[in-house]
DNA sequence: TAGTCGATAGACAGAGTTGTCTACTTTATG
DNA sequence: CATAAAGTAGACAACTCTGTCTATCGACTA
């Protein structure tokens, strides 16, 4: 028994919505305009906006971490797994047209909300983790940090080279972050 | 012939509201009741939200860099002053309870505009350009990159330790975003 | 075949949104 | 002192917002 195929629409319009508009910006009337769905139908699955937000965030969360597995698979050796993740996010930033981290972004909305915030964390925190596991795997390398400094050094280019990126419409911040790793790494 | 309390009382309060609570969530009426101002005062110097919003950038971007210099003046030594710039931002992060970068959060709520677009990148792209000045007159300096690099890099780790920091509220992230630097540097 | 469940259309309440307008009062200046 | 500028209070229009509720319809199941 799936999940109804209502309920996935609306899911996924919200999700377009929230991401490309804001939250905020974004009604009830226009996610069921736009899902071609009934007012009542929202309801009945997400009890409040709130709550979609939430499933918004979970279902991203997990759809991130997927695609970045499907990336790296094909990857042969930890140091150019690392440097993958770098083509990863740009890559998505084309995809997305330059709409910046679904998590930033919320974050800069919806801050204050606590269940908003710790999913933030927690997605933030498991791609560091992801970054420091292949660290530790990655026998041959040139750095002079260890091992928790050159996953933090890797970690904040990234977010740097796609925060910055996100303001520019352009893979250029990003691309030189991986440059950047390339010579530490 | 200084600008009338009531308008430096009207952006003082709209600015507090819009980094604090975000620009969408905050109202006209809400400003008005908090600056304790009468509603065709604020329409008299401001003709539209949209105008408050664009005063409220430019006010801040100015100030930034006025306490940036006001920071630095101080700092003997080039290098001293580039890796001041992180104590700057740690200094502001626990200035601003963490909330994180004005920009940032407006680029993430309002980046359709292309007003609101073009304020955040002039603001990042001066920023930039003070390190990237002040690497060119650091001599002394033991990197392996050349100055547009490092300049580069130097960016990106602050705002990376930026960015995550504020998710965190933890001044660890842009400590450690210097710590890098200092290595690198 | 009867009944339940999911979906739909749409009205509705109550509050909030931006922006305009009128009428009155205070302040400043020639 | 008189006139013009700046500020105030508040009503108002025209929406939009979230969330609830009723009534109806179609499909699947016992």
């Amino acid at each position: 028994m799936k999940e109804s195929a209502v309920k996935e629409r609306i899911l996924g319009t919200a999700s377009r919505l929230f991401y490309d508009q804001g939250y905020h910006v974004t009604g009830i009337n226009q996610i069921i305009e736009e899902a071609d769905i009934a007012r009542a139908s929202l309801y009945n699955h997400y009890p409040s906006k709130t709550d979609l937000l939430l499933a918004y965030l979970d279902s991203t969360h997990e759809c991130w971490f997927a695609d970045l597995d499907a990336f790296l698979k094909p990857i042969e050796g930890n140091r150019e797994k690392l440097l993958a993740i770098f083509d990863f996010r740009v890559q998505r930033q084309v995809k997305l047209k330059f709409k910046g981290c679904h998590f930033n972004k919320i974050a800069a909305e919806a801050s204050d909300d606590q269940e908003v915030l710790s999913r933030v964390r927690a997605h933030k925190q498991r791609l560091r983790n992801v970054i420091y596991d292949l660290v530790v795997q990655t026998t041959q390398r040139r750095s002079i940090l260890d091992n928790e400094n050159l996953a933090d050094s890797l970690f904040l280019l990234l977010e740097g080279g796609v925060a910055i990126g996100g303001m520019y419409r352009s893979t250029e911040a990003a691309e030189k972050a991986k440059q950047i790793a390339e010579t530490i790494l």
